[in-house]
DNA sequence: TCTGGGGTCCTTCCGCCA
DNA sequence: TCTGTGGCGGAAGGACCC
């Protein structure tokens, strides 16, 4: 989906269409209707605190904001773009809808998080029919059709790309972004695919592209050229291999259409960091509430966690967690709780603590 | 004034056991 | 009995993604 939160949020507030908008940051600033019918919007340059962008429209984006970014630190690239609160549980409506949109005219959907999803068109009729010359004018006419369809359900664009394998239609759906539609084939993968920076292949991060850079890496041809022996014993066998045939566009993964979770977790970032003895209650409050919310999502998804486990992040970022599995999966709030506190003994408080987490992993159904 | 929240997967290390 | 080897579960950290 394309700029999912914002594009959600504009449907609502048509009136910022155009506009730069960023959406992030606490329950503060909603919008508030004025006497005259309009309503009034936070600017972005009057926040004050934490929480960074999870969204910006395209508008903003040319202030030079985007997801990720510090809101304290875009609020002076782009003061005067809107700020609006996030609303999940409407995206997550709209997540619905989009998704069964798509399902309804091809149902093998991997589920990829909130705006983005795996489809394989394999086995849909007519994907694989040829349109006069052209090979891919099947899928290319039913990509269509998903779209519009997407588009009749949700009044959001979205952009796709198709193409033989999860990895290249990755790109590919960037590649034409937004409102975009991609077909690409393995031939076209060295002039559309090679041009393209590292970091657009999906599981090369900051910390690959950036030693990827210092071996004069910088784009995927680039990759591709380098011998596989070389990334090897750069990064290893396994992701060595896994570098080399990527830049190929090689990749074999099925679309999975069944998942189980593995883990499920809560955490917090506090509004100012706390100490451990100073402010004892008050995180002992929300150690507590954590837990009792980790409970809430186990029991209404139906499941139970043998591993408990928490996450402390030390005012200079330093993040550090403890885990620890018992006899038997719990999903009660006291014994998560419980579990929890055993694991907080074993870390050292004396830095102060910016955010709290409480996590259950080994998950069983009940 | 820095840097959210929810995840997955991989690597490494360690103890235990065969 | 000593030593090596290898599997495995658990724990911790880190990279990456949406």
């Amino acid at each position: 989906m394309d700029a999912f939160f914002a594009s959600v949020e504009l449907l609502r507030y048509p009136e910022l269409a155009g506009l730069p908008v960023v959406i992030g940051g606490g329950r503060r600033h909603q919008p508030l209707a004025q006497p005259d019918g309009t309503r009034r919007f936070a600017r972005l340059g009057d926040y004050v605190g934490r929480g960074v962008i999870t969204t910006a429209t395209y508008a903003a984006r040319d202030y030079g904001v985007g997801s990720g970014m510090g809101l304290m630190k875009a609020a002076k690239r782009a003061p005067d773009a809107v700020l609006l609160p996030t609303d999940f549980e409407r995206y997550r409506d709209y997540s619905r809808r989009f998704k069964a949109a798509v399902a309804e005219i091809a149902p093998a959907i991997e589920d990829r998080g909130i705006d983005e999803i795996y489809i394989d068109l394999s086995d849909v009729p007519g994907a694989q029919d040829s349109v006069g010359f052209d090979a891919a004018g099947g899928v290319r006419a039913l990509a269509q059709e998903i779209r519009n369809n997407v588009r009749r359900a949700t009044g959001l664009t979205c952009s796709m790309g198709v193409t033989p394998n999860k990895l290249l239609s990755k790109i590919a759906s960037d590649l034409d972004k937004p409102d975009g539609l991609a077909v690409l084939t393995e031939a076209d993968v060295p002039l559309r695919i090679w041009p393209l920076p590292v970091r657009r292949i999906n599981g090369i991060g900051p910390k690959a592209g950036a030693k990827l850079l210092t071996l004069g890496i910088r784009t995927i041809g680039e990759l591709a050229a380098c011998e596989r022996e070389r990334l090897v014993a750069q990064f290893g066998r396994s992701y060595g291999r896994w570098l080399h045939d990527a830049a190929h566009g090689r990749d074999d993964r099925p679309v999975e259409t069944h998942g189980e979770p593995v883990s499920m977790s809560r955490e917090t970032t506090f509004e100012r960091d706390l100490h451990a003895v100073r402010d004892r209650a008050e995180l002992s409050r929300i150690f507590t509430r954590l837990a009792e919310q980790v409970a809430f999502d186990l029991q209404r998804k139906g499941y139970a966690g043998r591993t408990i486990g928490i996450k402390l992040r030390f005012e200079d970022f330093k993040t550090v967690t403890r885990d620890l599995t018992l006899e038997q999966p719990v999903s009660d709030a006291r014994a998560i709780r419980r579990a929890a506190g055993l694991c907080l003994k074993r870390v050292d408080l004396q830095r102060r603590l910016r955010l709290l987490g409480v996590r259950a992993g080994s998950l069983v159904r009940l």
